[in-house]
DNA sequence: CGAACCCTTGACAGAAATCAACTAAGGTGG
DNA sequence: CCACCTTAGTTGATTTCTGTCAAGGGTTCG
């Protein structure tokens, strides 16, 4: 465990309003380990024995089923993934694997529980935390109800330039788990990429611009309950609530 | 507020632990309301002013976009929805309408969060109820991600066969609103439906009989990672946790 | 330089939504 | 008690959407 690690998790919302020492013990008894890209940190099923942090890299959370694979979210530094399941003492619903070289910090769950039984803050904070979860995956799972595949990517799509602060910037995914989070195909996304052109958007390889807004509104019909935001929901599943690069 | 209707509140896993003052002033400041068949309870977006509990009839929750709509969930009694919106003081995701004529017990959202940033186990609870309401999303979303419409109505059925514990039993909800759960028109769940007797389902009616569950379990490769249970994951979004009739 | 790998494109098959019509069941009011 | 109305469910025809299979281009990395 590096000190310069500390700041960033000591800033998130779910450790911010711990009290110092109980931080500190929840520090003391962490593991910190670095991880080449492609490595799987979690596998579905198994206990829940740690809360992960990510302090470097990027990690992708996924699921499979029956030989079937999907990406259910990607974090970025500085979050943390599968706090639910830690909480439960259950198995977790979700794997996760580093795309990039990556540092993370392994929280004992039992450790976490015993935490935010002493420390009402901390209760209070992981009580958000677990709700702003709860909330990106209704809002994912409404996209995925209501909206044909052509309207996700576009919404997703207006949502990033907001994050980006920009009409034109670059993709912080590829594609194909962009698709796998969408829940398409890459064939698929790649398709329609190109007719959205029509639609206002232009996707040339990773960058992507919007050349006309209201065309894009109009078929995304962008919807605070659905794109968000809720702030502090960085753990569990968002995909990509940070700022991303240019 | 009636005497009778406590009991069954105070044994759900979201209230059973708190001090039993802080339960009874929580209770003192509920507001009880009867309600007919189809009415609106709740409206996507409004601000959360309450937790509501069901102690009597059936609510859906559901979500709409741009003119559709989607069911997210059905509650029986006794159980609690929109905890999480509550909690972080946002606009509800869901709406609400009653199915059936309907008790409903209304928690002021302010006492709630009053009362677990006082009762640190009443804390714990809420810590879990809302672990349990991420899960059971995620469970929804990766059903919808990774399977198709045929084997999410298999997986569906053969747990509600569980629930059921029986391999014949009555649908608990009209096949519409399974058909929207599920992800799918009316017309496909029915077509769909049909086509099943060949993988060991028959459904008549609402009658549903697993005439060769081998098949039927080929199908729908029932995950525990998918198909739950989480006990206690009643709260939020639930399709149908607790026991169904006949 | 070669080997992966991502992305794209095309052709095709399969799945699902839509539109329309019809049946059946339940409830209402005469 | 029955005619009527409403609504859920079904079925068929059709279109649209989406996944699958196959192949090729481009890039990155060893």
């Amino acid at each position: 465990m590096r000190a310069q690690d500390l700041p960033g998790i000591r800033h998130l919302p779910l450790f911010r309003d711990m009290r110092q020492a109980h931080f500190e013990a929840l520090m003391q008894g962490c593991y910190a380990q670095n991880f080449p890209a492609g490595l799987e940190l979690v596998r579905q099923g198994d206990p829940a024995d740690f809360l992960h942090i990510v302090v470097e890299g990027l990690v992708e959370l996924y699921a499979d089923w029956g030989g079937r694979e999907c990406t259910m979210g990607i974090l970025r530094p500085v979050g943390t993934f599968i706090l639910a399941a830690c909480i439960r003492d259950a198995p977790y619903l979700m794997s996760a694997r580093t795309l990039e070289r990556s540092r993370i910090i392994l929280v004992p769950a039992s450790d976490l529980r015993a935490t935010f039984r002493q420390d009402p803050e901390f209760a209070v904070s992981v009580i958000n935390d677990l709700a702003g979860n709860f909330r990106t995956m209704v809002r994912h799972a409404k996209t995925l109800k209501l909206r044909n595949s052509r309207e996700r990517i576009a919404a997703w799509l207006l949502q990033q330039a907001e994050v980006a602060g920009a009409s034109s910037y670059q993709l912080p995914i590829e594609k194909r788990f962009l698709a796998s989070y969408l829940g398409m195909t890459p064939e698929n996304l790649s398709r329609a990429l190109k007719s959205l052109e029509a639609d206002g958007l232009r996707v040339e390889g990773a960058r992507v611009t919007i050349t006309d807004r209201a065309k894009v509104e109009a078929l995304a019909q962008p919807d605070l309950l659905i794109d968000g935001p809720d702030p502090e929901a960085e753990g569990g599943a968002a995909a990509l609530p940070g700022p991303s690069p240019e």
